[in-house]
DNA sequence: CTGAATCCTTAGGGATACTG
DNA sequence: CAGTATCCCTAAGGATTCAG
């Protein structure tokens, strides 16, 4: 922080920028797999369960576009592209895998404080939740 | 597949959902302000540059119901509300805070890694990106 | 096999106004 | 002060189709 004020947003914007790239439903599952070694394509896709080979894709690109991932294309036909983690990006695993680590031995323990509060209040939130549930679920 | 295979679904359900939960752009921010100490409503939201009051609160009663944050009503006229903390919240604040230390140090690597590649190839992804930028911008 | 292009739906978030 | 309640819009993500 500076003399005053410590200019929060400053120093803000990074870390909402990286939390949002790793906290995109997808990102984490991706590079948890490829801490395992370099993959293919399809067998990252089939690895990550539901994911759409248009997301898979926008996915990969925009971690090889920050540097976390490398693709390697193996001139064949048909092509084989092999994606890796670079060094950067077993750096950012380090921490990642922490934070997944604890989602995963706590995840009943979240389960149970919302059991927990949803019944000291009403269930969701604003009460008036209707019982909706049309709601399309991805199946791919 | 069946007995071989490793249920990665099931390990992944949790991961996805605490990665949601702290990569919605504005969490991480307001664990990080909690660590330093409890924090009234309007307190919260002047050091959080931006968020709006109703995403304020949202977030908050989502942290709340998963048992991350405490709040604490003063039955005083007007209300004070004060959030803090779980011992539950300090424990997820650990990982959280090293990947937000990540974010931090690299941010200007993953910018460079950006310009590298946007070098390489066209700029953005579509190559077709329009020079839009209409958008609304959120002042609140 | 590895994508690109399109179309469509929904959830997240922002602005604003109002209340105890 | 600390929210609720609306309205609205965009971006993320899914389904599907096409191609090198």
């Amino acid at each position: 922080m500076k003399p005053r004020g410590g200019h929060i947003s400053d120093s803000c914007r990074p870390i909402s920028e990286i939390l949002s790239r790793i906290g995109d439903k997808w990102t984490s599952l991706i590079i948890t797999r490829l801490t395992e070694g370099p993959l293919r394509f399809n067998e990252l896709k089939r690895q990550v369960h539901g994911i759409s080979q248009k997301v898979l894709t926008a996915t990969l690109r925009g971690l090889e576009r920050d540097g976390f991932i490398e693709r390697r294309v193996e001139p064949t036909v048909p092509p084989a592209v092999e994606y890796s983690l670079t060094p950067f990006g077993r750096e950012l695993a380090e921490p990642l895998m922490a934070l997944t680590r604890f989602a995963l031995v706590n995840s009943q323990r979240m389960e149970a404080a919302r059991q927990a509060y949803d019944e000291r209040n009403g269930t969701p939130f604003t009460e008036a939740s209707k019982p909706r549930r049309p709601m399309r679920l991805g199946m791919n």
